[in-house]
DNA sequence: CCGTATCCGCAACGATACTG
DNA sequence: CAGTATCGTTGCGGATACGG
């Protein structure tokens, strides 16, 4: 599986890195957490569960992950304007996937 | 397992921004692949591997990894010097799991 | 051969102000 | 409310030179 792409040297057409690339960043992995946790989260809600993140940080986050078909962006024409954030079905498997690293890291976090 | 650290937002200290955290970083994973393929490998054959990494780089990845307990570095105190790299026990059971994100960027990855 | 030391560029992130 | 615009900061990675 992986020692395929080890002959060519071509790590960046691995999956792994594929995968990678779609939570990598400070803020993705939080961002998906909160809409497995709470499925629809509007815009500002979002901000309040991250704490620290900029309007403009969490913003480019969001728009990486629409691109990437993790998350579905719902927009509703009214003023003020609501605009709701769900985890696609896409999404929704790799969770899966990073729940597995979860438990590793919890499994085998080094006693300091 | 993941819900739990939602609660209190805290998600620096969760099982998987540790694991996350191992592994951040443009070339670790490359290595512990090349260290997985390879089993012993020396600081410029893992140079070679990479191909564009530079020293610095490099020997900055190798000291995290070594820190980590991920891979064992045995130094043969000779002239000129040979220090040899393997993954420790520890490093293999990442492998396992970082196998299955591989898999998942595999069968996910988008139709472009 | 196996690094360290130094300098530097760039992209990500943050803070703040502002808009429909 | 849900962003955009602008500016400033910071840290990773790269290039090069040098050392034990």
């Amino acid at each position: 599986m992986i020692q395929n792409y080890i002959e060519n040297a071509n790590f960046e057409d691995t999956g792994f890195a594929y995968t990678l690339s779609l939570i990598s960043g400070k803020h993705k992995m939080v961002i998906l957490y909160c809409l497995m946790e709470f499925e629809t989260v509007r815009f500002n809600e979002l901000k309040r569960y991250l704490k620290t993140i900029s309007d403009k940080t969490l913003s480019t986050n969001l728009k990486k992950l629409e691109a990437d078909k993790l998350i579905i962006r719902t927009e509703y024409p009214q003023i003020p304007p609501k605009v709701e954030y769900t985890l696609s079905e896409r999404g929704k498997t790799l969770m899966t996937v990073l729940d597995q690293l979860c438990a590793w890291g919890e499994e085998n976090r080094l006693t300091e």
